[in-house]
DNA sequence: TTGAAAGCGATACCAT
DNA sequence: ATGGTATCGCTTTCAA
């Protein structure tokens, strides 16, 4: 079983080197019954063209490779990560190509093996999860025209392609919701504000107070970090002020919420009603369980790959930035019924 | 900025490019200064050698394979993964290798795809994580012999490398903790048993109670399957045997079982107390905190990492077989306050 | 539709 | 210690 070559294929079917790359290929130039008798005999043979070869010759690599910035390292552990990947990899999967993983921890790393993925050599391009306000990453990205797309849209986002959830919305529903039920005094724990999904929540908070003319008081906004001890912490700064609701722009953040008033002797949704984001499987089985806007986690890594093959495949072109809708959750937490 | 090549490193150095080769390539052979002018020109020009025309020369491509296989992919949202990657993910950038992901869905996928990791072309070798007994991709791995190295102690572990928790110890230490403290109904939770971490946990129970002489009770051990889900049901099949404590093989089936028990309305520890396993970020942050039995999760991935370079640099060799060990973390779940 | 041949950019062996 | 050169396995013009 030694290794099987282009050539060895091509003496076997009678055919020359060109005619099985065709086949492999799956270029149109091949008369049916040549192409029928080579791939006879990959089938026979089980052979695989090697992988460095065909990259070296066509300038390809077929990898795609997924970036999780420094920034961002710190939440990996959320279970956000396993379900975006799993909407990357089986992407990835159904379209041919390789996943690689870039984490970045220390600021020397990233420094160090950026070139990784900034450079079209290994990678054919790249998905970046969300980065803040204009990270040096965005830059070498654009500088080395390695194509990318953001998961989260990007402070600049002229040019760029990206996929996000609508943010803005989901806060706006979330928050309303909260106010149909008849409460007043509504706080909100945001993300961190040097994010734009952190920011772009916050936005949704507002307008949906706006629109209803509710006063806005600084004193009901405390941000997070998107990490349950800050929900927990922040839920603590919030509680003098007597909030009776709060929109937490996370999961994570929610449970964390929920820890702070279990300790304080609150009752949720009796004394405050609460209001998470992400819908994850913690949401469901907290307790009591969580009212949450719904993003489609999965879908958002499956369109960042096929937006991503489609730069690679059609070239330069005009940035594909896709929004996916979100969607109202409700469960026990909210106090509808 | 054209790309460069080892070529024109050579030129503009003025040597010739077998000596830029093995400058790049650490070579001893190289007079120092020769080596100072070759490093300066690659440092000025920010060269970097091509990866394919690299791997397609050296038949290694730097790239090692993380495989989730089908059969544990349902378990892959489990914070216990992200762990998992950020060590192996780690490892694999301080020994300078790449890290790509292989997540299989279903079978016809993993019929597909395995290919990809199976031979030697695209990866150099893989981590496997851990597979139920026998599977037909281990059988692969041995037979085309890509070095590997698994995540979990495999079945049949004769010639095979692997790093694994100490899982008998481990659930041993709950188990004898929990009677300890005076607990004499005590129930286990197990994982699925078609996997050796599942029996191997169920094993280190049956263990402190031999030990200790108490009598077996076979409805006091129920098959979960790693879910949450999983746990909640299981934790209801004990309910009508009153045990007055339960060690539970994994911290999600552990929060689950939690749930069950507040909804039937008892209280934790004083009805009964419960031990979980691995420490992850849910259980210091469950109600009550979850006592369990904490496995160094990242270290299991990078030594899985460190085992496999051995493996890929020094060629076959006797299996590595490295077994961590576990700690008990108490909290307030069992009743030791 | 098919084949011949020129790369792709490195590594590594063999001389010197 | 250094240079010359064959080689790795495939893609892709260009001709036929």
């Amino acid at each position: 079983m030694s290794k099987l070559t282009l050539e060895q294929i091509a003496e076997l079917s009678g055919v020359s080197r060109s005619t099985v790359s065709r086949v492999v290929n799956n270029h149109i130039s091949v008369s049916p019954e040549v192409r029928q008798r080579v791939l006879q005999v990959i089938e026979e043979t089980g052979y695989h063209p090697d992988p460095a070869a065909r990259s070296l010759a066509s300038q390809r690599s077929g990898i795609i490779g997924l970036v999780i910035p420094r920034s961002v390292q710190f939440l990996f552990t959320d279970p956000y990560y396993p379900r975006l990947m799993q909407g990357i990899a089986q992407a990835c999967n159904t379209h041919h190509y390789i996943l690689s993983l870039f984490l970045f921890y220390t600021e020397e790393e990233e420094q160090r093996l950026s070139p990784r993925v900034t450079r079209k050599q290994l990678v054919d391009g790249v998905i970046v999860s969300a980065l803040p306000v204009k990270d040096p990453l965005t830059v070498q990205l654009l500088e080395n025209d390695v194509p990318f797309v953001m998961i989260g849209r990007p402070t600049i986002s002229s040019g760029i392609s990206f996929v996000d959830s609508d943010n803005t919305e989901g806060a706006y529903k979330a928050v309303s919701h909260l106010a149909r039920l008849g409460r007043r005094q509504i706080a909100t724990i945001t993300g961190p504000l040097n994010t734009l999904v952190g920011l772009d929540r916050r936005q949704g908070y507002l307008n949906a107070l706006n629109e209803r003319g509710y006063p806005l008081d600084e004193a009901l906004i405390v941000e997070g970090d998107f990490t349950e001890t800050g929900g927990y912490l922040a839920m603590q700064r919030l509680l003098p002020h007597y909030p009776d609701a709060v929109f937490v722009a996370s999961d994570t953040m929610a449970l964390g919420a929920l820890r702070a008033l279990r300790n304080a002797g609150l009752a949720v949704p009796h004394d405050i009603a609460i209001v998470g984001f992400d819908d994850l499987p913690g949401a469901a089985i907290a307790d009591p369980p969580l009212t949450t806007i719904r993003q489609p986690i999965q879908q958002l890594g499956g369109q960042a790959v096929i937006s991503l093959i489609d730069l690679l495949t059609h070239g330069p072109q005009p940035p594909r930035q896709i929004v996916l809708k979100t969607q109202l959750v409700i469960r026990a937490s909210c106090g509808a019924q």
